[in-house]
DNA sequence: AGATGTGAATGAGTTCACAGCT
DNA sequence: AGCTGTGAACTCATTCACATCT
């Protein structure tokens, strides 16, 4: 059963949500009051499940923590992805360190770096092992995914690199267009570009500076 | 003239693109080659681009100098937006210190935290102020945008601080949804559910662990 | 010839409105 | 009565195909 990206992104976002309602005591909830509190829309929510078979009680509405569960699974997260972090720059680094992105379903067994300075280093229980020794660290961690936060240039190498070690799946956030292949689906995160989306709505004052 | 949020999306990535053409010394280019070079779509560049104005030459192509201008102009990035860090944790501390992030239309100004550890502080060049002084903040620094990286439980309380301390964008990074409003607009950015989305697309092997 | 600019056609995604269950 | 599940209507976005210009 496939889903679109932007119902795929929907998902993820309930789930999140879901968390929250369960974190107030709350078990059943309506599509309604659901949108209401999050923001989202009724209709589309109820879409959105039905894909999926019927997750709601009528007159009702769902079961909070089954939901959580159906989803959970939906999505793939009933297991840990086990994640290496390529480039120890202030990304990198940031990734190694914030909880939340290591935890859960996720789970940042390694990083490496280039600079000989930061190797052997342990930066938020992350050790962190030459980039020589990327393909070695894949393997004997047994990575699912890999977070590029190496500079432009580096970064269709790693992607091939990770690729032929055996990643199943690069996340990168270095500001170019990755050729990949369709075995290890790339996702492109641009910092940059959100600032530059947010800059676009910006209230308009007077003439540029 | 308005733009909607996929094509906004897409200029900001020829605008990038344009840059790198530019490096490469190429001074002209059709839609043709250049979709090939950055896996765009040939028709979607000269319809996006022709909702401006004919920015192309017929027979020839695009001038690469003057688009790059005329994207600019078009995204508002002619000018300097000063951009506030509230929250100096990993992913604030990176953000402060992250060239490519502090540049060209964008420029950190200032950080600010609850941490007295961290007030005081210079981090990426960029002072850590006291979170109480954030009006104060944004004021003396004529803030034009605020980035969120606090935690969740904090993100609301921030944003209308924000907003009452007159900036005039929100970039939010904390993983709840933050209730705006539409004079301050508000862009969220989770990075946890990129990784979430990119565990979807990951070909599938043995059942969950 | 060769590339842009664009209306028309197609496709994707969202909202509406209500039938149908509890 | 209340809320889900869903086809139908609608809006938004992308792709096609070609007339138009240099």
């Amino acid at each position: 059963m496939s889903i679109s990206p932007p119902t795929l992104n929907r998902l993820c976002l309930y789930l999140r949500s879901l968390k929250c309602l369960q974190e107030d005591g709350i078990s059943t909830i309506s599509s309604r009051e659901w949108a209401d509190r999050f923001d989202l829309s009724a209709a589309q929510i109820r879409k959105d499940l039905a894909h999926f078979g019927g997750f709601g009680v009528r007159g009702v509405g769902y079961e909070v923590e089954e939901l959580i569960l159906k989803l959970t699974s939906i999505l793939r997260l009933d297991r840990q992805y086990r994640v290496v972090v390529v480039g120890m720059g202030n990304l990198g680094r940031a990734f190694a360190r914030h909880r939340g992105f290591s935890r859960g379903s996720f789970l940042v067994v390694a990083g490496v770096d280039e600079d000989p300075a930061k190797v052997g280093q342990k930066i938020g229980g992350v050790e962190v092992r030459h980039a020589r020794e990327l393909e070695q660290v894949v393997r004997e961690n047994q990575v699912d995914m890999g977070v590029l936060t190496v500079p432009a240039e580096a970064a269709q190498e790693t992607y091939e690199r990770l690729v032929e070690a055996g990643v199943k799946g690069v996340l990168n956030f270095a500001p170019v267009r990755i050729r990949s292949v369709p075995e290890v689906p790339l996702k492109d995160v641009d910092l940059r570009i959100y600032l530059e989306e947010l800059a676009y709505y910006l209230p308009f004052d007077e003439a540029p500076s």
